[in-house]
DNA sequence: CCCCTCTCCTGATCGC
DNA sequence: TGCGATCAGGAGAGGG
């Protein structure tokens, strides 16, 4: 379940490995993998050979490479990269670097340069990847599909202040606002759970009946539960999220409440309920996190 | 515009 | 042993 932190985990592996490099193929294995490209295999395939990565970037869930048009007698960086591939892992979705072991589930097939083999694999088939334009959106260059993303909690220009502000007029119940990625992006069903706990806030209350106190410290907890996951290399129930050598993160061991059902909550001691919220699951504390009057 | 529900997908697991 | 039901959930389409 990959989310902001598994996300920047794998985009760190991949600036360490393919920025500079050169795609000197691509293999579609599933079209449903590149199905945001609306101009299909055929051409995201023509389009990426001979491009060379010069960076890579992130916001929220969505990671991509700058791309520019691979000639070699400039310098990396010096040329505009005015392109970039758009990847976005879904559920499932992993980036490897070296050849793949078993390919029942990979999807697209890359080959760089030097030899390097970066495969993209998923078994969910939600995740893909889409050759997009970049534009410039609030003072950040992002590619055409990310534009309507809203800035992370560990963005350096993520402004608290303004979110607050947003959330305070929304009338819908918090943990949906947490999960609507316009409003602040990076945060799935496992942070949203565990920044509601740090908060001590029910994420069946109205938005909007939350004081700017309280909305700020929650989106101070999603912080900073993020900047603990990433730093312990991400949280994994299953071999599903890997970083891009096929390892998995151990932040599962410092989960407080999410997977925790009939567990007793490490602040209070009451038992961890799991309630259905939006088609999921949610935990929380009944004793920290009362839930609203109806 | 705002809010919410549904749908896509595959594999693990459970009850009968 | 098999088989259908359920669950996991990111994100966008579409409905009210």
């Amino acid at each position: 379940m990959p989310e902001l932190p598994e996300v920047e985990v794998v985009r760190r592996g991949l600036q360490a490995h393919v920025a500079g490099k050169t795609i000197t193929a691509v293999l579609v294995h599933h079209p449903r993998a590149v199905r945001r490209h609306e101009a299909g295999p055929a051409d995201l395939t023509a389009q990426l050979v001979g491009r060379r990565i010069t960076a890579t970037d992130r916001r929220g869930k969505y990671l991509w490479l700058n791309l520019d048009d691979g000639r070699a007698d400039e310098p990396l960086g010096r040329t505009a990269a005015d392109m970039a591939l758009v990847i976005h892992l879904g559920m499932s979705g992993q980036m490897l670097l070296g050849s793949v072991p078993n390919t029942d589930h990979l999807r697209i097939a890359a080959t760089l340069d030097d030899g390097t083999a970066l495969s993209f694999v998923d078994q969910r088939t939600f995740g893909g990847w889409q050759l997009a334009d970049l534009v410039d959106v609030d003072g950040s260059r992002v590619p055409a599909p990310v534009a309507h993303i809203a800035r992370d909690p560990l963005d350096p220009l993520f402004d608290r202040d303004a979110v607050v502000t947003v959330l305070r007029g929304k009338h819908s119940e918090i943990k949906r606002q947490l999960l609507d990625q316009t409003v602040v992006s990076g945060i799935g069903n496992i942070y949203a759970d565990e920044a509601l706990w740090r908060a001590k806030v029910n994420g069946a209350r109205i938005a909007a009946k939350l004081t700017r106190r309280q909305l700020g410290e929650l989106l101070g907890a999603a912080a900073e539960v993020m900047r603990e996951a990433l730093d312990q290399g991400g949280t994994s129930f299953d071999s599903l999220y890997v970083n891009v050598n096929g390892q998995s993160g151990y932040f599962d061991r410092s989960l407080n409440v999410y997977g925790r059902e009939d567990q007793n909550c490490p602040r209070c001691g009451s038992v961890i309920r799991r309630e259905k919220f939006m088609n999921r699951s949610s935990f929380y504390c009944p004793k920290c996190q009362p839930r609203p009057r109806r």
